[in-house]
DNA sequence: AATTCCTCCAACCGCGGAGAC
DNA sequence: TGTCTCCGCGGTTGGAGGAAT
């Protein structure tokens, strides 16, 4: 497929953005919307690529994103999410307010991986490390970082990679009970603290479309609440269609009836065969 | 005080999906 | 049906600045 040269276009800025740039970004943005970015910083007057301009608003320049330092709440949900996603940072970002995939993924790579790690717990699976001794290595000294992030998509992270669990979306129009927003509503379901977000994202819609239900998990064991591991893999369902209450989440009764058809679930996983033939039930 | 090491994060790169033609 | 283009995503890089020596 033939692609269009981005960013490697001469002339063009590169590196970091300076106020002006910024400025100029922002103004045209609150005057014409998102959106269009390949022909947005010709119109914006901006030496830049389309890229370049996306990355910068999605990233950065955006009003509703929150800045300052990730609250513990926000750190446990981003561990849980992970469980369930694996590095889909964008589905991630989704369910936590106000900030960017990018934030979440750099966060992840610099403190929550070691925080586990530290914890005998394998970021890459979120199952108990076997010998806690081995760990150590992740913390010898790097003599340059450069090189040994280089080394580190090699086999190591390849072998890893293998391992990382991909959600089984799933379609369910049979919980008449629960009401959600339609289209662009997205909702987390919490074990500790259950919550629903609306985004206002238009990206988010087709997420939202994707993924709009992620039932809290955690590993086999462990105290979770509506924790569910089916074997090796996990259940994600999407309630698109469904409408939702605002305040259905802080409904114990709905809950108790949400925690009842998972429950179903989890009987139907136990065979496979017929999970399918559910699963397919459930389909729109 | 100077140098080296390390962490953090903004920005870049390349790829794949989706839609238009 | 195949090609082209745009958009968005995840992985990676590189520089700034703080910590350690």
């Amino acid at each position: 497929m033939g692609r269009a040269p981005c960013c490697s276009k001469v002339g063009l800025h590169r590196g970091p953005w300076t106020p002006r740039e910024d400025a100029l970004l922002t103004k045209y943005i609150q005057a014409h919307g998102e959106g269009q970015w390949r022909s947005l910083p010709k119109r914006a007057g901006l030496l830049r690529c389309g890229k370049s301009c996306r990355l910068r608003w999605m990233n950065y320049l955006r009003p509703d994103i929150k800045r300052g330092n990730i609250t513990p709440e926000e750190d446990d949900l981003i561990i849980r999410m992970h469980s369930l996603l694996g590095n889909r940072w964008s589905l991630i970002a989704g369910r936590i307010p106000g900030r960017t995939d990018n934030e979440i993924k750099n966060y992840w790579n610099t403190h929550l991986s070691k925080k586990l790690k530290n914890q005998g717990t394998d970021p890459n699976t979120h199952k108990k490390l076997t010998d806690p001794a081995q760990e150590p290595a992740a913390k010898k000294k790097k003599k340059n970082k450069h090189k040994s992030n280089k080394n580190k998509g090699g086999a190591e992270v390849k072998a890893e990679k293998a391992i990382v669990y991909l959600p089984k979306p799933i379609r369910v129009t049979t919980l008449s009970s629960i009401k959600l927003p339609r289209t662009d509503s997205i909702l987390t379901l919490d074990s500790n603290s259950a919550s629903a977000t609306t985004s206002q994202e238009k990206e988010q819609s087709q997420e939202a479309k994707e993924l709009n239900v992620v039932w809290g998990v955690g590993n086999e064991g462990e105290n979770d609440g509506f924790g569910f591991f089916g074997g090796e893999d996990h259940v994600i369902v999407n309630i698109s269609d469904i409408e939702c209450q605002s305040d259905f989440l802080t409904d114990h009764g709905t809950l108790e009836k949400l925690y009842e058809e998972y429950l179903q679930l989890l009987k139907v996983e136990e065979n496979p065969d017929s999970l399918d033939s559910f699963a397919e039930s459930l389909l729109v």
